[in-house]
RNA sequence: GGCGCGGUAGCCAAGUGGUAAGGCCGGGGACUGCAAAUCCUCUAUUCGCGGGUUCGAUUCCCGCCCGCGCCUCCA
């Protein structure tokens, strides 16, 4: 079992990470909340989740692997009203979208994936015990707030003083809902019931109404990895003021360590800009497909960057990706095939060590790539072993696992063509065969206008549909 | 104002106190009737700029220029 070397956002310093438990590596990831269809940038943190998670089990260690989605919030409510359906059933049918999106990029499902709606008495007992505590303060109009200024550490996450922090320093902020906090920075734990909310309250001992967004983190990350445990990550957006409140909650609650490492995701740009929906710039799978790209594109692409770094989005890279995929599927197709795969990198250690290294999936890819090409030289030269071989494609299908890579293989077999493309191939066939390279040329213009790519071959062709 | 990040070939992107991984694109070659695909091969005397430390700096220090992020509900 080798720990893992993971920056730590709370000390602002890579450091070791193994299970403090001995046992299972538990950590919490904060997912998306559901009230449309999950996007690129979305998928960059959930993808580097997933990386962490198959390194982590790579490296010889169990992890419990929790991950929520977000139901209950302004978004979620105003969606579901609008689309005429209960909350439940708006939030379940995006929520669904976003496991077949996951599953198309290879995501693997995390063991608890909760949600705010089904742990709602979880919320309110916490709420319920920072109110005992003082650290929470019910206002005029009934909500309840959490009293930053009496948890002494506030802002020791994000390394704000809570002097230094401008508030509302860019202007977003509704200030109606501001009059009733003691303090301008203190944050709902409680939303009392409005107009606007519908159906959509529950009881609580402080009256009518819905948690607010922070307290579902905590509630549901200690329900299922209990008081304190390895790791919570999610998108540097998060990192203030979700995780700093959530640490408010937590240990203000528990007077113990919440999460000891803090592990954050840089934000992706799509084409030199930031994302947002007046750019319409906010690509799903789905885009990414009607593209020509496969999900698993999407995926190597958000991959070769490293990711505490910006990651510029494009099509160029996505193209750039689909070349490099097909390049290791042509290595792949250099290896013994249906042999049973053993443990271990073999030669391809050095792409874990680099994994383990805080992630470093760039620097892994190139050796991926190079430790690849080496390998091919030498079975190009008759100059391997046979029986070496089965540790080495165990390993390079080892570390494509640890990446959740998927590569084309050449035996994977396209798209049959239809019948009439079939003619005109065998039709040119014979032109061929006959010498006849104007209507030979001719047949395989008329094939490409119709879609398919006509490829010669030493003992026949190839149709490729384009 | 506070905190923080980055500037490496046409593009993307690692990296180290001892002289620049890898991928894409592009050039050349092999193969091919021609293509495509594939394979082989080439492509940064140089790492934003100016100083300093050092035998030696892209890598350490200082200054400057440029770009970016966060500072209350966006992954």
């Amino acid at each position: 079992m080798h720990p893992i070397n993971l920056y730590n956002t709370l000390t602002r310093s890579a450091e070791n990470l193994s299970p403090m438990d001995g046992q299972r590596l538990r950590f919490y990831c904060c997912g998306p909340t559901v009230y449309g269809r999950a996007h690129v940038g979305n998928f960059r943190t959930f993808v580097m989740q997933d990386v962490f998670r198959r390194v982590v089990e790579a490296a010889g260690m169990e992890t419990l692997h929790v991950r929520n989605v977000t139901n209950v919030d302004d978004k979620t409510i105003r969606g579901s009203i609008a689309a005429g359906q209960s909350l439940e059933e708006f939030t379940e049918y995006w929520t669904r979208l976003l496991h077949v999106d996951c599953e198309a990029l290879s995501i693997l499902e995390p063991h608890e994936e909760p949600s705010a709606i089904a742990h709602v008495p979880e919320q309110i007992e916490l709420i319920g015990q920072l109110m005992e505590k003082g650290l929470a303060y019910q206002s005029d109009n009934g909500s309840i707030y959490y009293r930053i200024a009496a948890f002494e550490e506030y802002g020791k996450l994000c390394h704000l003083n809570k002097s230094d922090v401008r508030h509302n320093a860019d202007q977003r902020l509704n200030t109606a809902d501001e009059y009733d906090k003691e303090n301008a920075s203190d944050f709902a734990l409680w939303k009392t019931w409005r107009e606007e909310d519908g159906d959509n309250a529950w009881d609580s001992p402080w009256g009518r109404g819905r948690p607010g967004w922070h307290i579902e983190c905590s509630a549901m990350s200690m329900k299922y990895l209990g008081e304190s445990f390895d790791m919570h990550s999610g998108g540097v957006d998060l990192i203030f003021p979700h995780h700093e409140n959530e640490i408010a909650q937590s240990e203000g609650a528990t007077g113990k360590t919440f999460a000891r490492h803090w592990f954050h995701v840089a934000h992706l740009k799509v084409e030199g800009e930031k994302m947002s929906k007046s750019l319409g710039n906010l690509y799903t799978v789905d885009d990414i497909v009607s593209w020509g790209f496969e999900p698993n594109d999407l995926r190597y692409s958000l991959l070769a960057g490293h990711y505490r770094q910006p990651l510029n989005f494009t099509k160029d890279s996505l193209n750039a990706c689909r070349s490099a995929r097909r390049r290791l599927g042509q290595f792949a197709d250099l290896l013994p095939v249906g042999l049973e795969p053993t443990p271990g990198f073999s030669v391809f250690a050095p792409v874990l060590d680099a994994l383990l290294d805080d992630l470093n999936t760039p620097k892994a890819l190139g050796l991926l790539h190079s430790i690849s090409q080496d390998v091919a030289a030498d079975l190009k030269a008759g100059k391997s072993e046979p029986d070496e071989m089965v540790a080495i494609a165990s390993g390079f299908h080892n570390a494509l696992l640890a990446f959740g890579i998927e590569v084309p293989q050449a035996d994977a077999g396209g798209e049959e063509a239809p019948d009439g493309i079939k003619d005109l191939a065998e039709q040119r066939s014979a032109a061929r065969a006959a010498k006849d390279w104007t209507e030979a040329d001719r047949l395989r213009d008329e094939l490409s206008k119709a879609g398919w790519e006509m490829r010669d071959q030493a003992d026949g062709y190839e149709l490729t549909k384009l």
